[in-house]
DNA sequence: TCGAATGAAAA
DNA sequence: TTTTCATTCGA
């Protein structure tokens, strides 16, 4: 089902709000419905004339929608459910010829609902650019959550019988600090906005065709190398279980910007994710430096280059991050690493970035076993891949290295130890 | 700190 | 051709 929102703003303009079946979540027995908005609206974020102003108090005409009012500011994300726990079991699983009269009254509520959402003055979708927004962003998660990015939908070929999309359910919870970090294989990305008291709906994006998604209190990015490069928004990860917190909250953990941006100086990207993510969030990063007329973020970002291994001491997720911590360790051993304040490390291959991603995976399907029995089953499994499921991996390997030696052309270099000169 | 995988790049 | 090092984490 497509269903349409003009704004009196821009009347050319069609948002559709599509809602998809998903399907790929074979044998399972409740559909999972993935409700997406293909939008149109020039104010979208790969719409070209984003820049431009735009009004923001020129609503679609759309009927008023009551909100909850019996809603926390606290969510935590289970593994049943996709963004919003709603009645579903008349949904068709055709899409593509369900009878709009067949959905309840209350799931049409809930389409006018993100509509109203879709071109409320706080939708992505309504605002020109991250860095028109008039609030900063909070990222509620620690340095180790905020990574993996722009995780495509796994395909349905999967041993896993894992859905295709991440699969959300927000519900009220006993507030519990966000502190899961470090796993590759759960769930979505989250991006918490510092939003106004009254906001009870966020959004979600998804990759590749600015999907965006609603859901409650906060903002969503299902494959948010797009958010990254379109608005300059770092994501972190959400995992089942964890609760989201409003910026407010006392048990929230907010991180200043330059925390965030620290976080993208780590090659902890997965293969899908576009080179031009990793570029493009650099210029974002540098941009908003600048703009930041030398904020802490910004002082940061200028002195410590692209390389993690720069991070800021001052960060305080980075105190505690072990990359940082080894830094310092090479630091001050008189290591390579302390040789060149701004010495990078090296970016991945493409079998790196691939066992990487699968380690963790491997990990616990081979309980018990050593770490360097899991690398040889991922060398093993890494040669049996055909070349076209090592291409992902081969060009982000490739456009990593290219974009280091780039921004650090000597990051290669290395000393030899022929004749027992110490490194490494 | 080592090791186990692979691969890019330097020496 | 050889060596280094990027990731990960248990030993």
């Amino acid at each position: 089902m497509v269903w349409e929102v003009k704004t009196n703003q821009m009347p050319n303009a069609v948002q559709k709000l599509l809602l998809v079946m998903d399907k790929r979540a074979s044998g399972m027995n409740d559909s999972l419905e993935l409700l997406q908005c293909n939008e149109n609206l020039p104010s979208s974020p790969g719409y070209n004339s984003c820049d431009e102003h735009m009004e923001l108090d020129d609503l679609p005409e759309l009927q008023a929608v009551q909100s909850d009012p019996t809603q926390s500011g606290m969510y935590q994300l289970s593994s049943d459910v996709s963004h919003q726990e709603y009645p579903r079991s008349s949904w068709n699983q055709n899409t593509s010829d369900i009878p709009e009269t067949t959905y309840r009254e209350n799931e049409v509520d809930w389409l006018t609902e993100l509509a109203n959402i879709a071109t409320s003055p706080q939708s992505p979708l309504m605002q020109c650019s991250f860095y028109n927004r008039s609030s900063p962003v909070h990222i509620i998660a620690t340095s180790k959550s905020l990574h993996s990015y722009a995780r495509p939908p796994p395909v349905s070929s999967s041993s896993k019988s894992e859905p295709a999309f991440p699969h959300h359910h927000w519900k009220e919870e006993t507030p519990v600090r966000h502190e899961r970090a470090n796993s590759e294989s759960e769930s979505g990305i989250f991006c918490m906005s510092s939003l106004s008291d009254d906001d009870d709906l966020g959004w979600c994006n998804s990759w590749p065709s600015t999907v965006w998604h609603c859901f409650l209190k906060g903002w969503s990015s299902f494959y948010p190398s797009l958010t990254v490069v379109q608005h300059g928004i770092p994501c972190c990860e959400v995992h089942i279980g964890d609760v989201c917190l409003p910026p407010g909250h006392p048990d929230a953990i907010n991180f200043d910007d330059s925390g965030v941006f620290d976080t993208f100086k780590s090659y902890d990207f997965t293969p899908m994710d576009s080179s031009a993510v990793y570029v493009l969030s650099s210029m974002a990063r540098q941009r908003r430096a600048s703009l930041s007329c030398g904020g802490p973020g910004g002082q940061d970002f200028a002195r410590s280059g692209f390389s993690k291994n720069c991070g800021s001491p001052g960060s305080s997720q980075l105190s505690s991050n072990s990359l940082y911590a080894k830094a310092v360790k090479n630091h001050s051993s008189g290591t390579v690493s302390a040789t060149s304040p701004n010495k990078c490390k090296r970016p991945m291959n493409a079998f790196m970035l691939f066992a990487k991603k699968y380690r963790v995976e491997y990990t616990q399907m081979y309980p018990g076993k050593d770490n360097r029995a899991i690398s040889v089953i991922l060398g093993d499994r890494w040669k049996k891949m055909k070349n076209e499921e090592r291409r992902m991996y081969t060009l982000e390997a490739k456009a990593l290295a290219e974009e280091q030696k780039r921004l650090n052309p000597d990051c290669w270099k290395r000393k030899r130890t022929n004749s027992g000169s110490q490194q490494h």
